[in-house]
Parts: C-alpha cells; sequence; structure tokens
DNA sequence: TGTACATCAGTGAACGCGCGTTCACTGATGTAC
DNA sequence: TGTACATCAGTGAACGCGCGTTCACTGATGTAC
C-alpha cells in the first residue's frame, strides 16, 4: 500500500473523469459532490477547491463535451452522414456529457468557456449540415430536420426506448435512417 | 377563509396535477414529495398515501403521460403528419409528462398501469406510422426516421437549443421539417 | 547550493437544511342491519 | 330513520441521512535572491 501524497497531481481532470462515470451510471440527478470526491479518494471539500460549486462542475462537463462534439463532427470532413453518425457515436460514448449539455438549468449558462465552447460546437454542426445533398431551397428547415433526426435518434437510444442488444452500434444503426432523410429510394411513394 | 375539511376529496388527482406543474417548472431532480405537499396544501405524508413512494407517483405520471400521447396520436387519424406534428405539441403541453416517460430509471418499470399504458401509445405510435407516404421497402427505419425526427425536434425545442419566442408554435414550426422526410421537393438535389 | 517566503492544494470538523419514510393517531365516510 | 362499526384519508411528530458550503488549518511546491 502506497501512501496516497497530499498533493493528487491532477485533481481538476480526475474529477471530471469521475463525474462523468457516475453520470453515466445514475444520472446527473443522483450526483453529490461528496460522493465524487469518495471516488477520487480525495476530502470532501477538495472539489470546490477545483469547481468553485456544484454548478461549476457540471458546467466544466458540458463545455467539455461540447468541444469533443466539436472535434467529432469537424473530423466528419463535412460529409453530412458520417457527421451524422458522429453525432449518435458521441452521445452513446459520452453519455454523462450527452445528458449535461442540453439543461440548460443546470449550467452557469454564461460562463465564457461554456459560450466559446458551444459557438465551437455550433459553428461544426453547421459546417457539416452545408452538404451538397442538403436542399438549398429550404436549407433552414432542412437542418432542422437533419439535427432532429439525429438528436431524436440518439436521445431514443439512451433512454432505452429503442429495442437493442448491449454490444450494438447505435451509430451504425442512424446509418440508414439518416439516409433517408436525404437520399430518397425511388420507390418511396408506393 | 373557509376551514378546509378534513378529506380533500380529489387528492391523488391533486398531487398529480401539481406534480406536473412543479416538474415542468423545475424539472423532475427538483421535485420533493414534501413540496408537492405544501403546494396542495396537505400534511406532507398524504402523499405517500396514495403513491407509495416517490417512484410511485413518478410512475403514475408516466402512465398518465403515455395514455395522453396515445389519445392524441390515435385522434390523428393516421396521418402521419397530423401524428407527427401532435407528438411535438404533446411534448410542448405536457413537458413534465414527456421529461418523466423516457427516464426509466424513474420508475417502477414494470407496473401494470405502466405496461399497459406503454403498449397502447407504442400500439398508437405504430399504427400513425403506417401511412401510404412511408416507403414500404424499408418500413421499420421509416418508422425509426419518423419517431427520431418528432422526438429530436421535440426534445431540442423543449432543451432551449432551437431559438424561439415565447409564443411560437413548436407543431406549427415541426410541419415543414417533419414534410421534409416524406415529401421531397423535386429540387432536392442542387 | 541554501534559505526565506509566498502561493497553492487538500484536510477535517462543523453548520444548518430538506429530504423520504415510519408510526400511532384521529377525523370523516360509508355500509349493514 | 337510527345506530354500530369497519374502512378509508389525512395528521403531525419523530427518525436518521446525505448533502453543499464554510472555515481555519497544514502540508507541499515554487520562486527570488
Amino acid at each position: 500500500m502506497r501512501q496516497q501524497p497530499y498533493h493528487h497531481g491532477d485533481l481538476r481532470r480526475a474529477l471530471l473523469t469521475a463525474a462523468a462515470e457516475a453520470i453515466a451510471e445514475s444520472g446527473v440527478a443522483a450526483l453529490s459532490l461528496r460522493d465524487l470526491a469518495r471516488r477520487v479518494g480525495v476530502s470532501h471539500a477538495a472539489p470546490t477547491h477545483h469547481f468553485g460549486d456544484k454548478t461549476g462542475l457540471l458546467t466544466a462537463i458540458a463545455a467539455e463535451g461540447l468541444d469533443l462534439l466539436a472535434a467529432q463532427l469537424e473530423a466528419a470532413g463535412g460529409d453530412i452522414l458520417a457527421a451524422g453518425q458522429a453525432y449518435v457515436r458521441f452521445a452513446a460514448t459520452h453519455r454523462a456529457h450527452f445528458e449535461v449539455m442540453f439543461q440548460p438549468s443546470l449550467l452557469h449558462f454564461d460562463a465564457p468557456e461554456l459560450t466559446a465552447a458551444r459557438q465551437r460546437a455550433g459553428r461544426a454542426l453547421r459546417d457539416s449540415l452545408d452538404d451538397t445533398r442538403v436542399p438549398a431551397g429550404d436549407r433552414d428547415n432542412a437542418r432542422l430536420a437533419a439535427w432532429s433526426i439525429v438528436h431524436g435518434f440518439a436521445t431514443l437510444w439512451l433512454s432505452g426506448a429503442l429495442p437493442h442488444d448491449a454490444d450494438d452500434d447505435p451509430s451504425a444503426l442512424a446509418g440508414p435512417v439518416i439516409r433517408l432523410l436525404f437520399e430518397p429510394t425511388p420507390d418511396q411513394h408506393t
């Protein structure tokens, strides 16, 4: 048994990671700073030191999530289908971040880090919707449709409303679904 | 000032209504049985009498929500567009029910009333997707796409992610968006 | 290389609070005869 | 119509608990000279 050093080294990082795990397990509602401190093996007052308060911690997670999502969308290189699947994959692999990102009431809404992350993610989302398959005539609604379909699929999948096995890859399942929006089959109207 | 009668008359109903209001205001996480009792003007132990425990109350709300949704979908009479808009309208006018319905971890998942409501809603949802506009070739994915798009739109709207005014009607905004899925414009591929 | 000192990171005790649930109770209602 | 009694609905005091936040503190680290 090695003695714990007095200084953790990277407590902020460790707390963010543990918080994401805890939220993914039991939801944001069940998250407590004291439980978090216990998980990381640190005194229960330590988290406050890094995030000010609980809302501050959640704000940091939301900002991190938006940045991660932005990076994934950017990596899709403007292919709207790849971006849509990346969106779904992000939701499944970062459920805690995804959950927190869309609950503004949990956050310091105007925190600079959050605002910046939100802008970056918004830009990435808009860029990935500028695919040529998006109808030019009604671009705003088409964007909204694309965002809705991937967000809805992700949300339903996370909530367990879609029957699936544990090892199913939701982004693979989402592929043909998203395709329906932009690549209608010739025999669509039967 | 009239004296409160000892017997409330319809406390169960009153608690469900107050709970829906409280959740719509501040989210499920913030709901407490004691606060609820205070709102209704009844002793704090009274709710337990009707619902057993907090989870029981939420289960009742979820079941009620599923029944309401089923009724709205059935009223759309098999028109997939009307059903989609009804879905969005339901989410906006019953945010508390909608929120609770999709968080199984909050509920007595196998409660008979909940199971029955779930079946009815599932049937209504499936029926409304049997519109002729749904491509027969890939019906399962088309159903999933339709559900995803309305669910995603509703969820994004509720979370405040879509910019809108207070008096906007989300189901009206959703109309053209849903239409894109099933009635592609001729000049779609530009 | 050594020393003094400022700053930073984490501790642990204490606070007050609201919560869900239990329990023995009392008031009100309904039913049998 | 009246009475006895069972059942139901709501009360209020009490319990134990985990929480977020505060505070004075101590140990560790980094920097200036």
